[in-house]
DNA sequence: AGCACGCCGACT
DNA sequence: GTCGGCGTGCTC
């Protein structure tokens, strides 16, 4: 009798195995698509494993698969293998893979072919913008470099949308396609509207704004198009588009927080997963950034990457003033979050009708604080979740100036209109927030240097933190990169953080926070017992509003080390540990 | 993911 | 007395 394994795209800890006729086996390859019945229900699965089975004693009765789905587009082994990779890295169950990876219910056919009209233009006559000498140059060296699985990194805050123009002009010439990732949809699409006037029906944009049904006919014409296309994405268009067809990836802003996924499974960092993926599919990958996370920055250091950096150093930087707010807490010049310094900077700039930037992590509540204080100032948060419609007309408010005061965490600059920005206030630029917040130091950098290149008139900006006395706030004033980045990195090296190890959070999330926190106890002294050293915590985590308490415990791996059994051996542990009723286990590899 | 089972609140 | 809320558990 012949068995197939077949993969769900569901919470499954595996596949379900079930029984198929010879026939059948006859025509089943790994990656087809079947139907076949899961409790009362049928489901779209695929083949994940077919084997001749000898062992079906602890099965007694294997159900049948209900058809064989050959009308769809099977999955290719090497997708398959990188589902299996991103499942084993990540610590999630394939089937949770899947589901990310697949339109639930819309699966993508082989459709007679009526594709989209793409081949009419005349390339080489799409008319660029002129690269200046040093663009130009990068320009050059990039195409060279660029080769399969390579990974390179073009530096440059001001100057690299042209150079992507004319990358991507260059690979339609030549035949090739090219997926684009973006970390936002708000950014994707400005990019994609370039692309769309530029390159016409080659260029697409994919992101989960669209209906179910548009992304499958999006993916169903990408699927069958024979022409190069470049195609705009966010990170889940990593999982959901086939790589296949693609001669080249960049993934711009690499430094940006929102590439990595928090909620839901599988929580990857797209940027890591394109590099993975171009060494599977031997695609060159090129990310783009205008300061390099400390993760790349390492990645440059071993030789794992190869940077290429457009000259900036012309670029004057601003003043900052740093705040030491437990100076000013003693003596009694802090408003909850908010210093008397940056307060009355605040509010004199609204009398002088300026608008101000905060970047927080705690916008919700420090928009309360402040609106308290400025009863009268316009006030703003911008959010991670919003709408795509909603951040337009919020950005539209900022630059109509309909709003003074505009609160947010990291990435709220992307679109907006610098020109009456007059303070600037980073807050909590320290390791106060969580005693866990390591890249708290590196995250108030960059937003330091965007805002120094970004601005036409540099702002005045105020930098907050508990640490005022700490090496880190001294390049502030100096403006000075290399000697940033080489502290932090030894800082991080010292205290045991990534990039010189990999943190594997586990979150225990329950409503009642003793419950979490004895939870997150014992199962660190467990852990510990079984030789999983290296644990740090339990700490309460930040949940402003969520139902569920969290504690935390991170388990740093040394880098050097071949983590794989190592994480078998915990994700066997974390599973099958019993945790109180109504409460949750999370595991988190690399969290943000 | 669904769907069933199961144990506590406001209604004929 | 019952209808129904959604928390919890299982699916080859």
């Amino acid at each position: 009798m012949m068995v197939a394994e077949i993969l769900f795209p569901m919470a499954l800890p595996g596949t379900l195995s079930y029984r198929i006729s010879e026939k059948e086996g006859a025509t089943l390859s790994v990656g087809t698509f079947v139907r076949a019945p899961v409790g009362n229900r049928t489901y779209l699965g695929i083949v994940h494993a077919i084997h001749a089975s000898c062992d079906t004693s602890h099965l007694p009765n294997l159900k049948f698969i209900t058809s064989v789905e050959s009308h769809l587009i099977p999955v290719s082994p090497k997708r398959i293998e990188l589902w299996n990779w991103i499942s084993e890295y990540y610590m999630c169950c394939l089937g949770e893979v899947m589901k990310a990876a697949t339109i639930t219910g819309l699966p993508i056919r082989h459709t007679p072919a009526s594709e989209k009209q793409v081949a009419d233009c005349d390339l080489s006559h799409i008319a660029l913008s002129t690269l200046s000498p040093q663009q130009s140059e990068a320009f050059q060296q990039i195409q060279e470099c660029l080769v399969p699985s390579r990974v390179v990194l073009l530096q440059s805050v001001r100057k690299k949308t042209e150079i992507y123009h004319h990358l991507l002009k260059q690979a339609l010439i030549s035949g090739k396609s090219v997926l684009f990732l973006l970390p936002e949809i708000g950014v994707s699409e400005q990019f994609y509207q370039q692309l769309k006037s530029l390159f016409g029906a080659r260029a697409y944009l994919f992101h989960s704004g669209l209906t179910s049904v548009q992304r499958r006919n999006m993916l169903q014409e990408m699927a069958q198009q024979t022409e190069p296309i470049i195609v705009t994405g966010l990170r889940s268009s990593l999982l959901l588009i086939d790589l296949e067809k693609f001669d080249l990836i960049i993934v711009d802003e690499e430094q940006d927080v929102s590439y990595k996924q928090t909620d839901p499974a599988p929580r990857f960092h797209a940027r890591d997963l394109a590099v993975v993926a171009g060494h599977l599919y031997r695609i060159p990958i090129l990310l783009g950034t205008s300061c390099a996370s400390l993760e790349s920055e390492y990645n440059i250091r071993t030789g794992k990457y190869l940077r290429i950096k457009i000259d900036e150093s012309d670029i004057v930087t601003p003043h900052t003033e740093v705040i030491d707010t437990s100076r000013l807490y003693k003596k009694k010049q802090m408003e909850g979050m908010i210093s008397h310094p940056l307060l009355q900077a605040l509010t004199q700039n609204l009398t002088q009708q300026k608008q101000a930037l905060l970047f927080c992590r705690r916008c919700a509540l420090l928009q309360e604080q402040l609106q308290s204080l400025i009863p009268f100032a316009r006030i703003a948060r911008l959010d991670e979740d919003h709408t795509p419609a909603a951040l337009r007309s919020l950005l539209q408010k900022f630059a109509q100036k309909e709003i003074d005061l505009l609160i947010g965490t990291q990435t709220i600059h992307k679109g907006l209109s610098f020109n009456n920005i007059g303070v600037v206030g980073i807050l909590e630029a320290d390791k106060q927030l969580s005693r866990h917040d390591f890249r708290a130091h590196e995250r108030a950098y960059q937003i330091f240097i965007m805002l120094s290149h970004r601005m036409e008139s540099p702002p005045l900006i105020f930098l907050q933190t508990a640490q005022a006395d700490h090496a880190f706030f001294s390049h502030f004033t100096h403006g000075d990169n290399e000697n940033f980045i080489l502290e932090q990195l030894q800082e991080r090296k010292e205290f045991g953080y990534p990039p010189f190890t990999r943190i594997i959070a586990l979150r225990f999330k329950h409503r009642a926070p003793q419950i979490s926190l004895e939870a997150a106890q014992q199962c660190a002294n467990e852990l510990t017992k079984t030789g999983i050293t290296h644990i740090s915590g339990p700490f309460s985590a930040y949940t402003p509003n969520a139902k569920l308490h969290t504690q935390l415990l991170w388990i740093h791996l040394p880098r050097h080390l071949d983590g794989n059994a190592l994480k078998k051996r915990l994700y066997e542990k974390i599973t099958t540990y019993s945790f109180p009723k109504g409460g949750v286990i999370q595991i988190d590899v690399d969290p943000y």
